[in-house]
DNA sequence: TCCCCGATTAACT
DNA sequence: GTTAATCGGGGAG
């Protein structure tokens, strides 16, 4: 029997809740009923007052479930192709979420390997934009409720221990590259290969 | 309205 | 290692 996370599970900071995403489960429900099911190993924050986070300069209609109730989903379109996923956090009216960027796929690759192009397992879902591609995740999702829907939605799975997550900058930003948020288990389902962890300031 | 560029990926050299 | 693909968001004018 598996269980969903809980809205509380989500009501913390980005920064507290992205490592407390390591090692749970990513499931969602296609629209002909199969699942698909990958084991989350990568995430990043993005917080109110993160000059990389794309709700930095306020309310605009596209950031709209950012500022909305914790456990939704934000889901953006960029680069003109691809999109990518979120888990937004915090209280109603503060703007902060966590980018899904990698999982370990684990049920229903059949079907990922058709919406990927690739019978690789190792590229179904590693990378932001590539996971959402596997998981058929695009805006017609964007603040789909993660606790109660029926499309898409995170059960409990062995988690992590403390030991086994890494942290350092986050990829594929200009700004706020100083700040440790990117989260993630070492192994091959990670997206990028960084030199080092860096360890948690202060 | 115009214009630049992005929380990326794949296919190159 | 480099770069094209491709288009919506949002700041500037």
């Amino acid at each position: 029997m598996t269980t969903r996370l809980p809205r509380r599970s989500f009501a913390r900071s980005a920064t507290e809740v992205a490592p407390e995403l390591l090692g749970h489960i990513l499931a969602r429900r296609l629209p002909d009923g199969v699942v698909l099911r990958a084991r989350i190993v990568e995430t990043e924050a993005y917080d109110q007052n993160d000059p990389a986070s794309h709700a930095y300069r306020g309310r605009t209609p596209r950031v709209r479930v950012m500022f909305g109730p914790p456990g939704h989903l934000y889901v953006y379109f960029t680069y003109g192709m691809h999109h990518c996923m979120n888990v937004v956090t915090g209280p109603v009216g503060t703007a902060s979420a966590v980018l899904l960027r990698a999982a370990q796929p684990l049920e229903g690759m059949e079907r990922m390997s058709i919406r990927r192009r690739t019978d690789r397992v190792r590229d179904l879902c590693r990378g932001p934009a590539r996971l959402a591609q596997a998981f058929d995740v695009d805006r017609s999702l964007d603040g789909a409720d993660l606790v109660r829907g029926s499309e898409i939605w995170i059960e409990r799975g062995p988690g992590a221990s403390a030991a086994s997550i890494r942290r350092g900058p986050r990829v594929g930003i200009r700004v706020g590259t100083d700040l440790p948020w990117r989260f993630w288990i070492d192994g091959p389902w990670v997206s990028v290969s960084r030199p080092a962890a860096v360890l948690s300031p202060r």
